[in-house]
DNA sequence: TTGTACGCGTTATCAG
DNA sequence: CTGATAACGCGTACAA
C-alpha cells in the first residue's frame, strides 16, 4: 500500500505512544482499560489521545480480536409496525453500548435464504445477531444451522428457551378477547396472521384460551396475511354470515380494512358487529370508529433483545425480564351487546 | 493472539494459496480479478477456493484497503411512512450491490449531535452515508462540516444539486390541490408539516404555487408534526372557522387525524368538508371514507441514492434519472363542491 | 508497570 | 504472468 500523498493520515495509536512518550503498547493498554497502568501514565497518553483527536481503528481492532463491535440484525418483515418498531429499540439500544448495527432484510424464507443471510452475517464479523424473523420455519432452520455467532431471535415464541424473547401476545390476545367477552359476547371471530407466523400463533392461542376457559363456541379462525387489502375482503365475505357478533383481527391493520369492508357491505360498526385489532398503531385513535386494540411495546423488547444478546456475547448470565406487559386500549369499535 | 486451541479457524488466502500451489498473492489477485492471471491459474485457485469454501476477510480487507464495503445510513426520522420505506429501499440496494449497511438513528438534529453521527460512521470506515435527515438544519450542518466521506441526502432538497435527491413533492402536491381545484373548491386549507423539514416545505410549495396559478386565495397554513393526534386537534380547531371547504394536509397520518377532529366537532367528510393526504399509507384506502392522497415510490428512492451514492465512490459520472413520478390516488375523502 | 516481537488476513509495490 | 516483501493498525505473549 504505502500512500504517503493521501489526504491526512488518520492518527495511528503509534502516534500517540510517541506524543506520549510511551510505547504503542502502554497505549492500547490504556485503551483497553488495562488494570496495571501507573495514573500518571494513563494521563499523559490520555492527553495524547485528546490532543491528536485520535481513534482507534475499528478494522484493525476487528482484525485483531476478530470481533466487530457490530450487531446484526437479521429482518424478514416488510416494514409490519411492530418488527419495525423493535428494529428502532435494537438499533439505539445497540448503538448506546457501543455497537454498529448491520441491517440484512431477507425477502423470503427459504432456509437457503436464511443460510446465504446468516453467513454473510457472520463473514462481516458481526459479535451477534438479532433476529426478526417471525415465521416458524425461520426459527427451525437456525436451530438446525448451528450459527457460529450468538443470537437472539425476537418475537419467535410465546415461551422463551433461552434465546428467544417476545412481548407476551397470548396474555394480550387473551385479555382483547375477554374484554370483548365482557361485554357481552359470546360469538366472536378471528381474522389470524400468517399460518407460518409464531405472533400470529400466539395471539390465536390466547383468542381461544379466553374462548375456552368462558365456555364460548370457538369457530375456525380465518386465515389473513397482516394486509389492510385482505381484511377488506374478509369484511365483505364475512358480511354474509351472521353468526357473530364481535371480531377480533390479530392487527390492527387488517382490522381498519375489516371496518372497511364491513361498512362496504352494509354492516355497522360497533352497532352491528363490534371490531378490535392488535398493535396500537399510531392511527388506531383516529379511524372511525376508533379501533380498541392492545398495545405493546416493541421498542422496548428490542432494547432487551439487544440486553441478552450483549450477556451472551460477554459470557454473563442471561439479564431476567418480566413480560413486556401489553395494555388493553378500549375505544368505541367494540361495544357491549 | 495466536490462538491455536481456538475452535476452527476460517480457511485464510494462504490455505488457498497452498492447495492451489501458488502464492497468496495470486489467489488476490484472482479475487480482485486481476487483468494477467492465466486462465489455467486462475482456474486452480478458484478451485481452491470452492473446495476450501474460502471466503475473503473483511476487516482484513477493511485494515488493508481501508475500506469496508459498508454503506451507512443516518436517519433522524422516528418511523414516518416516507423515510422507513426509503430505508428498506437503500437497505436492498446496497446488500444487492455487495455492501454492508450500517444504521445510526440519531433523537435530536444538534449539530453537535449529528456531528458525532457522521464522525462515528467515518470510524467505522463506511464508504459513503445516506443521510435521511429531512430537516432543513441537518442539511446546512453537513454542508458545513465537509465529510470526508461521500454522501447522498436523500428527501433532502426539492432541487438536486449534485448530492441530494427526491421525489418530486412539489409536483405531487401541486397535483393534488389542482385536484381539488377541479372538483370546485375555492378555498382550500394546508395543514403543513414541521417548518425544519424540508418536505414539508415542498408540499406547502406545490400548494401554494397551485392557488397562486388558478387565482384563488392562500391561508397561512397551519404547522403539524406529521402526527395523527396533531391532525384531530387540528380538526377540531378548524371547525369552528367555516371560510374553507377543503383541507389538504400533508401527509396521511394528519389526514386521518383531521377527519377524526372534524367528525368528532360534527363536520361530514366529504359532504361538509374535503381532505386529502399525502403518501398513501397502506391503511389510506380502507379509513372512512377512504383517502384521497399521493402515491410516492419511496423504496425507488431510497435505491437510487444508493446508485448515486455508488458512482460518487466509484468516480463515476453521477447518472441521470428521472423523477420519481407522484400519482394521484383519488378516493372518497374529497368530493366535488 | 512497561516494552519488544510477532501475528491477524489482505492488498500494494516492485522485482523477476 | 507470478512471487517475495512490506505495509495496514492493533492486540497478545513474554520478557524485562
Amino acid at each position: 500500500m504505502t500512500n504517503p500523498s493521501e489526504r491526512a493520515r488518520m492518527p495511528s495509536i503509534r502516534d500517540v505512544a510517541r506524543l506520549a512518550g510511551v510505547s504503542h503498547q502502554t497505549v492500547s493498554r490504556v485503551l483497553n482499560d488495562h488494570p496495571s497502568i501507573r495514573p500518571e501514565t494513563k494521563a499523559r497518553v490520555l492527553d495524547a489521545i485528546q490532543v491528536l483527536d485520535y481513534r482507534p481503528n475499528v478494522a484493525a481492532r476487528a482484525l485483531a480480536t476478530s470481533r466487530s463491535s457490530t450487531l446484526g440484525i437479521l429482518s424478514s418483515t416488510t416494514g409490519e409496525f411492530g418488527p419495525t418498531s423493535s428494529i428502532a429499540g435494537i438499533e439505539d439500544a445497540a448503538r448506546a453500548a457501543g455497537y454498529a448495527v448491520s441491517t440484512l432484510n431477507i425477502p423470503d424464507t427459504t432456509p437457503e435464504a436464511i443460510g446465504a443471510a446468516v453467513r454473510q452475517l457472520v463473514r462481516e464479523h458481526v459479535d451477534g445477531i438479532v433476529v426478526l424473523a417471525p415465521q416458524v420455519r425461520v426459527f427451525s432452520v437456525l436451530r438446525g444451522m448451528a450459527v457460529a455467532v450468538p443470537f437472539v431471535s425476537l418475537q419467535t415464541a410465546s415461551g422463551s428457551d433461552g434465546v428467544t424473547l417476545s412481548a407476551d401476545q397470548v396474555a394480550g390476545a387473551r385479555m382483547i378477547t375477554e374484554y370483548l367477552i365482557r361485554l357481552g359476547h359470546t360469538d366472536i371471530l378471528h381474522v389470524a396472521g400468517p399460518q407460518d407466523w409464531i405472533e400470529a400463533e400466539s395471539r390465536m392461542r390466547g383468542y381461544l384460551d379466553a374462548l375456552r376457559d368462558a365456555d364460548l363456541p370457538t369457530f375456525p379462525p380465518i386465515r389473513g396475511d397482516w394486509t389492510a387489502d385482505f381484511g377488506y375482503f374478509a369484511g365483505q365475505e364475512l358480511a354474509r354470515r351472521r353468526d357473530f357478533t364481535a371480531v377480533f383481527a390479530a392487527n390492527d391493520v387488517m382490522a381498519i380494512g375489516l371496518m372497511h369492508g364491513f361498512r362496504d357491505a352494509g354492516l355497522r360498526v360497533p352497532a352491528d358487529v363490534s371490531v378490535v385489532g392488535f398493535d396500537d398503531v399510531p392511527v388506531a385513535a383516529h379511524v372511525a370508529p376508533p379501533l380498541t386494540t392492545v398495545h405493546q411495546d416493541f421498542p422496548e423488547l428490542g432494547r432487551r433483545a439487544v440486553q441478552i444478546l450483549l450477556a451472551q456475547i460477554r459470557g454473563e448470565e442471561r439479564p431476567a425480564f418480566g413480560p413486556v406487559a401489553p395494555v388493553l386500549c378500549g375505544r368505541e369499535s367494540a361495544a357491549s351487546r
